[in-house]
DNA sequence: CATGAATGAGCCTTCATTCAT
DNA sequence: AATGAATGAAGGCTCATTCAT
């Protein structure tokens, strides 16, 4: 009904920078799990939707369910991406210096700027896999991968080997820390925020040495 | 023409023969309260609505807004019982006994129990929290009653006072180790339970003493 | 613990066997608001829903948030396009004969036919704008149209220029003797019909003389 | 279970002054009434409920039902009163002057004030009779009344009888003029309002005569 | 590969009405 | 005569998902 050019444009919004529509599939579902991960992050799981992710891919509704069965797939893609992001920037900075203080800051550093910029995409993958198994499931996996490269890192190094026990802790430490400096929980109660990045700082080198 | 009538008949209560349902509205409340909590721990926030929550409690649809304006009312109240009752239990284990090796296996078993049965309830309140302002408020007030409830229980030992960065930092280490085996995570990861737990009682009692 | 998943399956189109569903937005609209249109006038503003306007114009009811933003938006529509309907019927009345008697008959005729068959709707209307300020303000705009639409007529057959007050007063005068015999009022009053035609006739024909 | 004083007052809103409300039922009927003339008139018959009537006029929800059978019952003996207090104004001014001049400039006056005053009853009494055919009859027999009205004013001031169809005419063309300008209407579109109103005058005079 | 109109179950909320006290 | 807690049908609106083009 509507005359249409050659060049896909029409008169809807279109969300980002106009980029060749067409594409490889790999590129179409890489664009889609970036803005779901932007659109979960802000809004949570439950408060964007899968037409609102598509358009800030730059895609119509239809294109998503081309790419993910459902709404939880691409959030596990997401979730994911994020594990993936996260461990690549602290291998990097691992490999650059032998200097442990210097590798702890980075880590304890990277690790809560990873967090302040996704605490929306983390709360919403633990309040999801309290109540779906399934992504109870693939957090589990994720968290393998997690407690895999950290081993890894340390052998690359030639620390010592240790109990996979002390690596989760030290996940967790790191992770409830900068969970709670991201929100603000800190500041908001009157806590020092850089006492405890001191602390944590000290409990990453031990552990790495 | 004049098929419809403008008027609407509809309405009307119930048999009278099921529960105690006419009675003081801060009964009605309390139950409300009792079966949002239930349901939200099952469900999630986004996985149940007012309607099933007043039907659990022995009500219609309607009763429940007569009570709380919307659904995140009826979930702060939620959760600000829940702490409520957490720190009733803590409160009371601390008077029974002076022995503080007692006094922290209790709470480290308390804490575990509560949070092991109100996993779902913790976690949609984490995801809230992130994405609403209004719920970031609410749970930080929660947290200070705690901050002082522990403070005041220190004090009412004898210990020494100590800086409310300490205390914080046992809540969350607390709550995170119990979230943690709550999800069945350490478990599934092939971890020590009583090992971390005898750990968790460890600091406990070293932060009471 | 989990019988729930919180990604819920739900929504699908219908078997495509019915009337021509998918097409062109613009004609998809124009179905509403004609469904809606016939709604409101044979049930009232508060007597039909948009579920029941949607269904009517062989839609499922999402379908109508997809073209309107809420019920009032399709009322507005479905006026504007009773107004457009109205005056252009007059127009043509207009055009096709010199003879102001004939011309005068005719926009009686047509007006009473039009109000007789949307009165429901008229009434609608009048009840709206006196509570809702947008309404009410739309409803202005339209009139300002109709006193253009006259004056352009006038103008079109050569007649003088009359000031506005007269051209609302003869439209005050037409829409409530209109309204009045299209509810039956007169006639179940025991009053002429033909008698208060012919005077309007006669004030119709002085107006446009 | 809540101690109860033996005057009545309780924790809630009380809307007007606090007046003895066990009385003659005559009494809490005519308040009810009044509380819902006013209701009606600023939100809507569809925009205020039964509830906020009673609660308006002193009363708790079911005194309501013990004083009306439905909404709408209430609805028509506010028009009722309504009907009957304008009547009343007019009555009495026709009977204070002989001048035709002067009786002539007070109907217009009260007319005027009375609906603009209650404007939003009289656009919620013409939606609803459009729908509902009970409200219509009602309004019929109130439109009777107020022809017997006029015809026994004029027989007691010895004018000559008319055709009932010139007093409804008459009343129509009040009617009109004055919701109009109660609406805003005409000022809305750059009309004079004296100019109308100097015409409304004559033509009662003229009336009367 | 991508589109986008359409679906329809279901959530949130209101309110006319009832009845035990 | 009055109370007010409770009812429950139903209306407004959303959104995960589908499919003809």
């Amino acid at each position: 009904m509507t005359a249409r050019s050659s060049v896909k444009r029409r008169g809807g919004p279109r969300a980002a920078t106009d980029r060749p529509l067409r594409g490889a599939p790999a590129d179409t579902r890489a664009r889609l799990v970036s803005a779901a991960a932007v659109a979960f992050n802000r809004d949570g799981y439950h408060g964007t939707d899968s037409n609102r992710i598509a358009h800030a891919a730059g895609y119509a509704a239809g294109t998503f369910y081309k790419h993910f069965s459902d709404k939880r797939e691409i959030f596990l893609a997401a979730w994911e991406a994020w594990v993936d992001r996260e461990w690549e920037a602290v291998s990097k900075e691992m490999a650059a210096t032998d200097d442990l203080d210097v590798v702890a800051e980075r880590i304890v550093r990277l690790t809560l700027e990873h967090h302040t910029r996704w605490r929306g995409l983390r709360a919403s993958m633990l309040a999801l896999a309290a109540t779906d198994a399934v992504v109870r499931r693939f957090h589990r996996a994720q968290r393998r991968r997690q407690l895999r490269t950290l081993a890894g890192l340390r052998a690359d190094r030639g620390s010592r080997p240790r109990p996979a026990e002390q690596d989760v802790l030290l996940l967790f430490t790191l992770e409830r820390a900068c969970d709670s400096i991201a929100q603000g929980e800190l500041t908001a109660l009157g806590l020092s925020r850089d006492e405890t990045l001191r602390a944590l700082r000290n409990t990453v080198r031990l552990h790495l040495g």
